[in-house]
DNA sequence: AATGCACCCAACCGCGTCACT
DNA sequence: CAGTGACGCGGTTGGGTGCAT
């Protein structure tokens, strides 16, 4: 079953907008909002297919958008956004105001990327390129899904978070060679962990970004066991420090930034239940 | 001045998701 | 529950522009 074509392509202009195009489009908008965008072209006299006019008013005719170029704080806080959500242009762009996902992810294609290689940072992971890691590869999560959380193999996730939390508190894995010796010391960590936020079963947690350890928003705490840890609030690890949400007092971990259910209901200015349309579809890299 | 090349960015394309029936 | 239409997103393309030779 083929999907049926999104407008007819034989009586549809392509290619650059002229003025008077963007006249009438811009037009029609101020009177009838937007929306509706299939009906639109039409109802506007344009021979434009709907997508073509939703881009068009969306990425270059909207009044609020800022227009010039990206200041050093925007793209601090692009890079920010990028090593937690990834290519999420769009959730990205949410972030920034004035500015559209193909804005950002053109700017990050053209000149982010090379700035981050130049710094000697990939821009795929936020890691520093010479960076190689010490674990072997077969202890190495590289991307879990959360399409089908059925078809995951929970278990062999589950070892893995744990064994990642042991690397990440420098503790050392040798121990855990025996993979039912494994278990028995995760798995009372994982009931615990259930049990904190019994409304949330998303066996999920979001590394931070790559951190320099001698970035000066970076700040160390010892935990009861004596460990050393790194924490930063998260209004920080987006790069708005001093704001009204920061919070620095590490409440916050590396190691679990949304790990438990939050009173706020928000991540990165979102609903849970915009979060969990976007689970579906969300892939989080791990270190 | 002519040509080739690299870069930028607006626009397109295909697919996923959601709402509705 | 399946089918369908509409919208939104991310990857890619291609034309315009500037610079080097």
């Amino acid at each position: 079953m083929g999907r049926s074509p999104c407008c007819e392509k034989a009586h549809t202009n392509k290619g650059a907008w002229t003025k008077e195009e963007d006249d009438r489009l811009i037009a029609h908008i101020r009177v009838h909002g937007e929306g509706c965008w299939r009906s639109l072209p039409k109802a506007a006299g344009l021979l434009r297919c709907g997508k073509s006019c939703r881009l068009r008013w969306i990425n270059y005719l909207r009044p609020d958008l800022k227009r010039g170029n990206f200041t050093d704080e925007e793209d601090e806080l692009i890079i920010k956004l990028h090593s937690l959500l990834g290519n999420k242009w769009s959730l990205i762009a949410g972030r920034l105001p004035g500015r559209t996902d193909n804005e950002i992810k053109n700017y990050w294609n053209t000149h982010i990327r090379r700035k981050l290689l130049s710094r000697g940072v990939d821009p795929t992971t936020h890691k520093p390129i010479n960076e190689q890691s010490s674990v072997s590869p077969e202890l190495q999560i590289k991307t879990i899904s959360f399409a089908k959380e059925e078809d995951e193999d929970k278990e062999h996730l589950e070892i893995k978070m744990i064994v990642d939390d042991h690397l990440h508190a420098d503790n050392g894995f040798d121990q855990f060679k025996d993979q039912d010796q494994k278990k028995n010391i995760i798995n009372p960590i994982l009931i615990a962990r259930k049990e904190r936020c019994p409304d949330l079963n998303l066996e999920l947690r979001i590394s931070p970004p790559y951190q320099n350890p001698t970035d000066p928003l970076m700040k160390s705490t010892i935990d009861d066991h004596g460990r050393r840890s790194t924490t930063l609030c998260f209004t920080c690890n987006l790069g708005l420090q001093n704001s009204k949400g920061c919070n620095c007092s590490g409440s916050i971990s590396t190691n679990s930034s949304i790990s438990s259910g939050s009173s706020s209901n928000e991540f990165l200015g979102l609903t849970s239940g915009i979060l969990s349309n976007y689970r579906s579809s969300l892939e989080m890299k791990f270190e």
